[in-house]
DNA sequence: CGCGATTCTAACGAATTCTTACAGCTTCGC
DNA sequence: GCGAAGCTGTAAGAATTCGTTAGAATCGCG
């Protein structure tokens, strides 16, 4: 019974929907409340509010749409429209309506979970809790806090510039990059000697990370060609 | 021209999709811009911010999902991936890498556009918040008391100019803000020399959250660009 | 090996940002 | 009112960032 958990209303007439939803969502952390019925889910509302709602339109009392409509207007709720019918105007008229999502039967819980938390997390003003944080070759890069860490847990800052060029590199490892696509990455204007510019900063940039100069492991150079990051990144 | 209008930036590396995608939009009344290679995509953004991006997961050029990533974080727009992967797993990751949508290929324009109203809608609804109190990196402001706390419960006062830099920076954690945003925000009407008084506010703002000047911890210097504030915030 | 093209890096300087000092202004207590 | 205290913007010099320059180092190719 912890308030600070997000509540989610679940509307489905089938038994087996409403188990299957309840369990996944419970277990990925949110509260629930089932209901078959849309009146049922109606009288739900007066007491809770939902952070969420789950609505199913095949509904035996109620025109599922008519209903949606009515609660986009009325509760601040995320609405998800849960549905067999799978025709494009369905979906639009139902996104038209007010929902906020739109998903086809048959689905998966995690997929639901997952657009769950997306609708929650723009509605909040907390920063979403997805970290920017690389690690390789036994660094670990913090863009967020412009901050090398070593194994031993040494830190070392990095400027915007060169966290520019190290997560371009990070996020295309083991691959090429020219320098025409680094220039038009990093904001390079035209092309004039920008070149130079680049090199600077890739040259700050493996001091920073420690590379021997004679033999770079982590940023390769590709006589005539550009760089190419080497080694194995995981992100987050 | 009209600025009023949505800006949709779709980023697709097929010349098709791209047309199929800004005729729909156009004629459903947002502006758009589209780009084919990741990079190009970048640029832009450094251009004009729109409100909802369209990106492709399949690139030619780099990780759509490191790109997704970062786009969650920095920029405000709604985000919503296109792809041609399927997989329940491949949809979850997306959204959990901050999406706000994940429509699959082939795609019905229609829905895309109904999909893009509902994303704007949200975001126009979000209430603002009326706590006055805010908890971040161990610190509570108290903004009705103009006051800081610290773990160990000792206060310190903050002016109303210092008060409203921090509660800008509080509203939008882990997010550039532009010196021009803060003009903008702080009332600053007149003055083309503002832009000291910001750097004093900050620098002030800075000494009473204890920051060490060579490696801010909590507001970050975006050399060029603005400020980042990084932290987990929480209101209420 | 020699030569031109390309890349590296140290040093410099312009632009930007930080901090300290100071002056004008408001607020508060008396 | 009066003076002290605090707030806030301006000014000025220090510090930082980052592109540019230039000379050295390296590479590819004969």
């Amino acid at each position: 019974m912890n308030a600070d958990l997000p509540l989610v209303a679940i509307l489905d007439d089938e038994p087996e929907i409403r188990r299957m939803l309840s369990d996944a969502l419970e277990e990925a952390g949110f509260r629930t409340q089932s209901y078959a019925r849309a009146t049922e889910f109606e009288a739900g509302l007066k007491r809770s509010s939902p952070d969420v709602c789950l609505v199913d339109l095949g509904l035996p009392d109620r025109d599922g749409l008519a209903l949606v409509h009515r609660l986009a207007l009325e509760s601040g709720a995320a609405i998800i429209i849960i549905s067999g019918r799978a025709q494009v105007q369905d979906r639009v008229t139902g996104l038209e309506l007010g929902a906020d999502d739109y998903i086809i039967k048959p689905f998966d819980p995690t997929e639901v979970v997952a657009r769950i938390r997306a609708r929650l997390r723009k509605g909040r003003t907390e920063s979403p809790s997805v970290s920017q944080t690389a690690h390789f070759a036994g660094w670990s890069a913090h863009f967020d806090r412009y901050l090398l860490i070593d194994e031993a847990g040494r830190e070392t800052s990095f400027s915007h510039a060169e966290g520019e060029v190290l997560r371009l590199f990070l996020e295309s490892p083991n691959r090429l990059i020219t320098r025409a696509q680094m220039q038009e990455s990093l904001g390079g204007a035209a092309g004039e000697s920008f070149d130079r510019a680049m090199d600077v900063r890739i040259s700050r940039l493996r001091t920073k990370l420690g590379e021997d100069p004679k033999n770079p492991r982590l940023i390769k150079t590709i006589y005539g060609a550009g760089y190419i990051f080497l080694g194995e990144v995981r992100w987050g």
